[in-house]
DNA sequence: ATATAACCGGAGCAGTGCTCCGCATACAAT
DNA sequence: ATTGTATGCGGAGCACTGCTCCGGTTATAT
């Protein structure tokens, strides 16, 4: 049983016209996302990709898909830039700058840290897996930096996660807290630090 | 132009079976909120109360006017709370105690945090007042504690405010997170004490 | 008993997320 | 070039949301 070409099992190539509009959906719902958040509609960017609700619904089934493929990679890349900061600079800096770097972040997607915290929670979720993988690349930079001794031994990866999302939240919730932002950052991370007899 | 009667423009008490909606509405939404959260469908509440939507309208013509009503008299209690602990404990205890008193009695009701926070951005909402009000109670509170030296100078009411809200955030997105509320709440107070050379 | 102001309740509008399916079409085989 | 069909398209439709509007009901004062 072996024909000679490459039959095997091969699901045939999606249609020009699919890829065109997979590409195209991509490309509105980043502008859409950026202006209007992650609560955008989905027919608000099926319309003005000038395609179908079913069209938009077929290529990404869930809301969740859809950002997951819009977000996946900047997630990986923020994974990334951890990793880079860990080796380049002393574990406190590395640690407070990708916290910076990831509030920056969250501060043009609106709605974030919302589907961030949900998706930690939700294993079915398709951006779990990056959204676990970034967290637990942070999660090195914590573990060094309490090896150190700078950050407090009781402080988890879930904990940083948490409010670090919540600093996010608040510069959502009102444009005079988000210039609040790098101060309320300082605030939090000062907290972090190991006090004087104390574990 | 005197009429002998106290005919001068009393506006009529309202009907009787009006005076019994508003309060079966009242007792409702209160079961929904708490069971909800504050995004609870108001056609599901009037729906659960017996009466027609119209009715719930008529009563209370947006849902900011029902939650005012709802949560009005809490923020007032949670207030004079704050009063209390000035005159009873030292400034740092009486602070710390009250945001745990606030962080718990967000955690009943769910969506809180989201709506106080919107609420002390729009001066036209009608729970402004009641929220400001509280706001400024508890700056007193921070106020003692900064005289007494024992948090940094520059953190405001509203970083405060901001920060345990967000606390409240952080226990809506999960359970599990909302077990280490008090412990995340430790942390942030620990940041707020002032370090040695720091303002 | 009656007049009427106050009140009730739901139909209706515009929006949302999401499903389903008849029809058009890109592509492969002839 | 023609034809067959798998694949993709797009919108009608369902159930929900917040909110408005108004014809019919009813409590109350006369």
């Amino acid at each position: 049983m072996g024909t000679d070409h490459v039959t095997e099992k091969q699901p045939r190539a999606p249609r020009t016209d699919a890829r065109r509009n997979h590409a195209r959906i991509l490309e509105v719902a980043h502008a859409v996302v950026a202006e209007q958040g992650t609560q955008a509609s989905l027919r608000d960017i099926a319309r003005r990709a000038g395609i179908g609700l079913g069209t938009l619904y077929r290529h990404f089934p869930t809301r969740d898909e859809l950002l997951e493929t819009l977000l996946g990679e900047r997630f990986d890349r923020l994974a990334a830039t951890a990793t880079a900061l860990e080796t380049a600079h002393p574990p406190a800096d590395a640690l407070t700058e990708w916290l910076a770097e990831y509030a920056a972040f969250a501060a043009v997607y609106r709605g974030l840290t919302s589907s961030v915290m949900a998706t930690l929670e939700d294993e079915t979720s398709s951006l779990h897996a990056s959204c676990l993988a970034m967290r637990q690349t942070v999660g090195r930079l914590l573990g060094n930096a309490q090896q150190a001794g700078l950050v407090r031994s009781d402080v988890t990866a879930t904990d940083l996660f948490a409010l670090v999302n919540a600093l996010g939240w608040i510069a959502e919730q009102a444009p005079s807290l988000a210039a609040r932002r790098d101060h309320l950052l300082g605030l939090v991370l000062d907290g972090l630090r190991p006090a004087a007899g104390r574990p």
